[in-house]
DNA sequence: ACCTGAACACCGTTCAAGT
DNA sequence: ACCTGAACACCGTTCAAGT
């Protein structure tokens, strides 16, 4: 899994670099020592292109985790808003490690970012993931916002409430459950949503936007 | 926020550094060096009592979560039904295995429930674990239905809905997070009990009860 | 602008030495 | 057993110096 880019910048292959080492070394996140030695530059060069670590981690999540949503479905005004925002948190409920079953990726996930080592360096791995979620579900609330089917708000703080219940439909599904199961889930779905949705009739906005 | 405990072990300083410095520093785990000279020790006698860092994170979050609902609180009516459902919420989040630290509670938890055997037996005690967790969810429902506080409707598929978003706060809790947490876990929290609550005004009856 | 590599200010943990 | 403080092996970031 090591090798070198034949070709492309010391910038692209810094980032390739990154991307090859996420999934390595039992989830810590590599040091900027070791992805610069993978990349076969100094740690000044890669100091010069990213100047704090985090702006290369941010990079290189975009590219490991994009299976993207059809990016012209968030616009696609013919479909309900309530709709688009339930498809984009289902999205996020079984995220990419979407091939596995969600009971072996929260298994893996859990082992990795709270095993019994799960270093510093996990902690900041999962805070990028985190990152990069949060930043999906904040791109549909925007959409949905330019439409006026989202009030105004922290976005932000919205996006992340949802990932909060995003991961609580998560960890159900993994866990034993009866048949109940599908329903709860679009329970919770739905109610998130008009939680967060510009009310149908006009009353205050929605709870997660605003305490 | 600072001074010194008059009395007490070395060890009891220690934990008591620790669990004051949580909040501390925009969210982020003071480092073992802090933790030491808050205490007034070194850090070798910090180290002689916690080998490991996490162990004193883990004992200081304990001292940190625990904080314990009286019995009888869900019938006083003096404070608000909203702040009783969500106190009620809380204590799911942090269920009563509240010796042991939220990391380490999932930790143990997914390991039993979901680990690569999961056992017909695992099987069966979890979903006796999760219909007690539930029954407490509808207990409170009940109570406050009683109040008029919460409408009409099914009560037990309400608090499943609740559970499914309590869990998703819990596992929150558990994996790495900045100091954005807290404010995330109260919104989903007021935002999960306005759903469930009788609208103030008239309007239909929350989403959570009725699709 | 791009890149080097030494240096800086940390970090968690180890350990010989004291009491 | 309890505690000290130096030392070790890292870490992310800075920076004078080269091209």
């Amino acid at each position: 899994m090591a090798g070198r880019p034949p070709e492309g910048s010391t910038r692209d292959r810094i980032v390739w670099a990154a991307v090859t080492m996420l999934g390595e070394k039992g989830g810590s996140i590599a040091s900027v020592r070791a992805i610069a030695a993978r990349a076969g530059v100094s740690t000044g060069a890669l100091q010069h292109h990213f100047p704090a670590k985090r702006d290369l981690i941010d990079e290189a999540m975009v590219i490991a985790y994009d299976l993207v949503l059809p990016s012209d479905y968030l616009e696609d005004t013919s479909v309900p808003a309530r709709d688009r925002l339930i498809s984009c948190l289902r999205r996020v409920v079984s995220p990419p490690g979407a091939e596995i079953a969600p009971r072996r990726a929260w298994q893996v996930t859990l082992e990795r970012y709270l095993g019994p080592e799960a270093s510093d360096d996990a902690r900041v791995e999962y805070l990028a993931i985190d990152r990069e979620l949060c930043r999906r579900i904040e791109l549909c609330l925007t959409t949905l916002h330019r439409e006026g089917a989202v009030p105004d708000g922290d976005h932000a703080r919205t996006a992340r409430a949802l990932l909060t219940i995003a991961h609580g439909l998560s960890v159900t599904r993994a866990l034993p459950h009866d048949d109940h199961r599908a329903t709860t889930e679009t329970d919770v779905l739905r109610a998130a949503a008009d939680a967060v949705l510009t009310a149908p009739a006009g009353n205050e906005d929605g709870p997660l936007s605003r305490g």
